[in-house]
DNA sequence: TGTACATCAGTGAACGCGCGTTCACTGATGTAC
DNA sequence: TGTACATCAGTGAACGCGCGTTCACTGATGTAC
């Protein structure tokens, strides 16, 4: 019977590490291809199956895209805390701003696929769950440095409107028109800057120096 | 020669008033149908057309899009304008922020196709250009808003971050799990609030009290 | 040790569907002479 | 006034493509006796 329950426990570790490999690969994939251009038989390729076998560890597509994005906000998330547990209390929100906003904008597949989370999916009640979950473990975070950073009053409210206000940064200059790569990631920490010395209640002496 | 030109604009305002029913009917599509399903054969079918007519009108669904999100957008400036002149100094951002808000909570299609802009699109240039300078005259009126509000510094900066953090707070808690559309709205106006008092250097006297 | 059978990961090819777009054609209206 | 021709909005049907997903099958490995 013991001898039986180790096989059974193998064949289960083989198949998640099977499992971890697909996920990989489509880390890999979504790192190096346009988002909207990632695809089933893409990941297959990359992971060197078929498009077919994918359907032996995941039961569909969205499932897996939730998956990959998880792994990889759970990887942002200790860096986070090790930010929160090592800079100084009037550096923390800017720190973690910088980050985030840093963070999204080389990872762009990653913020698209929370942007397509938050707008479009019909997602099954696991993953939505796992989402939730991830985005409550993300206040979480954002409401402890908030309170490291000397805030007070609803440190909640606060980490609501951080987390809309990188978002939004995020997705409304993204394009901005004319401006290169690098002027655009200046201007979103500029903007992140801003942000978080508003909501900290302790505005720069004069906006015209940012 | 005087009589040929009479025929030849009227023609020509007749194409006008045709191409004018068939955003009308893709207004009322937008207005009355899930983003998602929205497609040519069902704006056609709502102009009582067929979806190849409209491409006597439009050369693709982005341009046909395009031209009906400016549209809507038009008139929200043409509301903020107003809002601008009529309110007092104090309420003004805050006014325009709930109003922007509400606007887009109730027309989320169209805040969808914002969004999608933002993220997606591959747009021609012309549709790109046009959709720049709506974007600049919406900065233009935030900035005046700004300053009537009684704001110094830097109000082109303050302009960007207003509008990066409405579009923030709507992207991120559209689905708020397991709230009820009123309490997202609420949820959605004390952000709003919270962003315009933070934005102003005028910060609420206890975060709490919201 | 050998044979029959079970299990299961993995596959190539095909299915199915949605949907933007194009095409060959029709029918009405206007124009030339 | 009548005939031939041009113009052009409008159409139903089909094209084309992408892509998630399914299916019937293969081949390797393990198990029973």
């Amino acid at each position: 019977m013991k001898s039986k329950n180790a096989f059974a426990r193998l064949k289960k570790e083989e198949r998640e590490r099977r499992r971890c490999i697909i996920l990989d690969a489509a880390e890999r994939v979504f790192a190096s291809t346009p988002f909207t251009e990632v695809n089933m038989r893409r990941i297959a390729r990359e992971a060197g199956i078929s498009a077919a076998s994918i359907y032996t560890y995941f039961p569909d597509q969205e499932t897996l895209f939730v998956e990959t994005y998880l792994r990889r906000v759970g990887d942002m998330h200790e860096m986070f805390e090790k930010t929160i547990s090592e800079a100084m209390p009037d550096e923390v929100m800017e720190s973690i701003a910088l980050s985030y906003l840093d963070y999204f904008i080389e990872q762009d597949a990653y913020f698209r696929m929370m942007a397509h989370f938050m707008l479009y999916a019909e997602l099954n009640p696991e993953s939505l769950e796992k989402l939730n979950r991830t985005e409550r473990a993300m206040m979480d975070i954002f409401e402890r440095a908030f309170k490291k950073g000397g805030a007070g009053g609803n440190t909640r409210l606060l980490a609501h409107a951080f987390f809309a206000g990188l978002n939004g940064i995020l997705i409304s200059f993204r394009r901005y028109p004319g401006r290169k790569e690098e002027e655009v990631r200046r201007h979103m920490h500029r903007l992140g800057v801003l942000l978080c010395r508003q909501l900290r209640g302790n505005p720069p002496s004069s906006l015209s120096q940012l």
